[in-house]
DNA sequence: GATAGTTTTAAACACGTGTTTTATTTTTGC
DNA sequence: GCAAAAATAAAACACGTGTTTAAAACTATC
């Protein structure tokens, strides 16, 4: 059917079926059903259920950043601008198309419940991302802030925006339907530069 | 051994199982061990695990809820003193021991996952807390805010809080050990104020 | 076109799961 | 005390899981 190779078959299909499941809950059954493989392809190609998965979460996380890069400016504009690129990027990442990508599903899950594939997630991407954040959020805050107390405000910011993709279906039935959507982005920011 | 009824040391002993695993992955042969119980008593009480575990998840909800109650006030304390008291309750609940109560991560998987159980909860004790929340935010929001901007506010304070759970994992990754536990319930506070 | 290496297939394996069955023990009601 | 009911125990059942095996199909190389 598809000339595309098995071994690229198969990460393909295990990704949303890893995203929507978990781990535990995935089979290499379905996995394969969806790839259109025999079963004991994995076991070939990737050895066991475990680096089939870790394969996967690393690719995951590679693609979702590099399909939503911030946008260039200039050095000279201003702050203000590169935290609103900063927040919307991150929007974007999170809530972006109308259904939520399966990559932001799996990383989702590593962030909630880390297994080995977390802690080179966040050396790699978390971090320089967040220490980004907190250098431009230095623009704002008088000198005197400690440090510790930067860090809060970092999260702060970080944190409203994973809530409405981490509690999603439950602000679903909290709220009427609307497009919340086209809101948010440039809202969020109005809301953060107040602090 | 103990002298407590079979029913509810399984309920006991599978609150912190179900916690930690999810439903999927939690064994009936591993709460039943726990429990020091055969392994034919879940069914035999409660027919089956989906509902030892609807079970669970009620209790865990009552539990939690009661165990941190807000402080009562008179009727004629400032607004800031009550919405202080919600933000500090809930962060409590989210935060409040050294090591977090096994029913907040029970809730939080439910939160991230809706099962059946989940609107029963949002509906119970979810939305009351949130609409009180918008209440005491209108002390400050001139009123021509309008309806769907209110509740954004409301969801970035809840936001906030959550945020410090979810990703707990993560964030002790992303900052050096430090007792952050006593500034953040203070802390978390006047930063809301200033919104 | 034969052969060696690679990939794919179907079947089986070993094991853990939720659940049921059947028997035994313990408790209850009189 | 005794019979009926409730609670516990051990074993087995049916099924789905990840993984392995061994044979077949395929592909390249000479």
């Amino acid at each position: 059917m598809s000339n595309e190779p098995s071994r690229e078959r198969i990460l393909s299909a295990a990704g949303p079926v890893f995203a929507e499941k978990g781990f535990e809950s995935a089979t290499i059954r379905e996995i394969c059903a969806a790839a259109e493989v025999n079963v004991a392809a994995v076991n070939y190609y990737f050895g066991d259920k475990q680096r089939l998965y870790l394969e996967t979460v690393r690719l995951a996380s590679e693609a979702r950043i590099e399909q939503i890069a911030p946008p260039e400016r200039l050095a000279s504009t201003p702050a203000e601008i590169h935290l609103y690129d900063h927040v919307r990027t991150l929007l974007e990442r999170m809530l972006g198309s109308e259904q939520v990508p399966w990559q932001v599903k799996l990383l989702m899950r590593e962030v909630l419940q880390p297994t080995e594939a977390c802690r080179e997630l966040v050396e790699e991407h978390f971090r320089p991302r967040f220490e980004y954040l907190q250098g431009l959020l230095d623009n704002w805050l008088p000198p005197e802030v400690p440090t510790y107390r930067r860090r809060q405000i970092a999260l702060s910011v970080v944190g409203q925006c994973v809530h409405y993709r981490m509690a999603g279906e439950v602000i679903a039935l909290l709220t009427p339907e609307e497009d919340r959507r086209q809101y948010h982005s440039l809202d969020q920011l109005a809301f953060h530069i107040t602090t």
